[in-house]
DNA sequence: ACACAAACAGGTATTTATACCTATGCTTTG
DNA sequence: CAAAGCATAGGTATAAATACCTGTTTGTGT
């Protein structure tokens, strides 16, 4: 018999967590030796461990510790450098194709959106642990979308959001105009119309709303 | 020995539902008769069931089948008028004050936040069995909150959105211009524009950026 | 029958946002 | 070193949104 595939989950809704780990256990394949609730402290916790965890479960929309920046993309980053025999199966609520493409370059071995089914989780996971990776035709379909943009030599593709162009974006969403955002920042009107009209391009916006909702869907601010 | 508690479950995302089958079963005091991933059809299959639920846990934000609106307020709404037997559970991810004093009143009977823990979940079941409610102290003082404004004699209070200002709502989340909105709903682009002056008012925003967030945040338009 | 709110329409004025440009100093990376 | 992206700053225009007003019609509930 073969051992037991070793499954870590981080996921900050404690009931989500729960559900998952209760559908795992229906495979007794499964052996869960890794839990968190957030992704800040996944690292450290993880260089304690004496048997590390073969997949890690990463909620994508895990929320940020004070000012700390730790979406289930900075942890599939640090994951990927630090523990790179550790593969990473992102769960995720949204659906955004840009997104999916983005963290599979980052060292994402799978996605899942939060609506499959518990089948689909079981083949994900058993996917990954035999043949190191989980595609299914929706992040394909996302993947070569996203390399098809970058094909084309005309049009700026998303190299994603800079830090700066991130601090204009959230105080945009939290209401403030350019002037404020201007005066916040220590810089020109000018430059914050500047980040503003690079960020609707890079997100393929028309106005502040557009950016709101991919700020939104994006984690980049939290409701 | 007392007869088990019936519980339905109305929850799109597959997994969560089934973390939640999942954790219930723990407990053998539960018994689950019924299972829905929609609001739309809820109503439909009750009353096409012959064992109906004591209580039903519903998901606050379900998403709407075409072009209906079902989201967990529809539903609950839908259900105290048909149903009034059925005590009402809402499970939602946001934490919306406003929201949940609205649901109360409503006709709920509990609110639970999606990141509590299971033995959470338990607790409020049991209350509502046993008591007809569960309001935690956050609920409590949401709808403290809300009694408060309503008090207040000179504040506009915000008797929620109309349905043609929520038209325009949606449409202003879709990045559409007052002149495009005004050409889509067939009027003029000044009464678009009062209805978002309005808007503006009652969710006390000062710009687009804040409908958008408002809107998302409850759940009057989706990501 | 009256009050009230919603939906509609209009006006004026100001403030913001967006569309296009250019341009420089500074890193990072091949 | 060259190329590329970033952050900065500026200009000129127009489009859009917001802040104030006024008013009519229609339907709903008391």
């Amino acid at each position: 018999m073969k051992s037991k595939i070793k499954v870590g989950i981080v996921e900050d809704q404690l009931l989500f967590r729960e559900g998952i780990k209760a559908i795992l256990i229906n495979w007794d394949i499964f052996e869960i030796v890794f839990e968190s609730a957030d992704g800040f402290s996944v690292i450290d916790k993880l260089e304690k461990l004496t048997d590390l965890p073969d997949i890690l479960m990463v909620d994508l929309s895990l929320p940020p510790l004070d000012k700390k920046e730790y979406s289930g993309l900075h942890l599939t980053i640090a994951l990927a450098e630090k523990f790179p025999e550790i593969k990473v199966l992102i769960l995720s609520v949204h659906n955004d194709e840009n997104f999916m493409a983005e963290l599979i370059k980052n060292g994402a071995h799978g996605y899942l959106v939060k609506d499959c089914n518990p089948l689909e989780v079981y083949q994900a996971i058993v996917a990954i642990a035999e043949k190191g990776s989980y595609i299914n035709s929706r992040v394909l379909k996302a993947i070569q979308d996203s390399m098809a943009k970058k094909a084309k030599p005309g049009k700026k593709l998303l190299t994603y959001i800079s830090p700066r162009e991130e601090e204009v974006l959230k105080l945009t969403c939290q209401q403030f105009t350019a002037d404020e955002i201007a005066e916040k920042l220590f810089i020109s009107v000018k430059t914050v119309n500047g980040h503003r009209n690079n960020l609707l391009l890079k997100t393929g916006s028309r106005n502040v709303t557009g950016l709101v909702t991919f700020a939104i869907r994006n984690n980049i601010v939290q409701l």
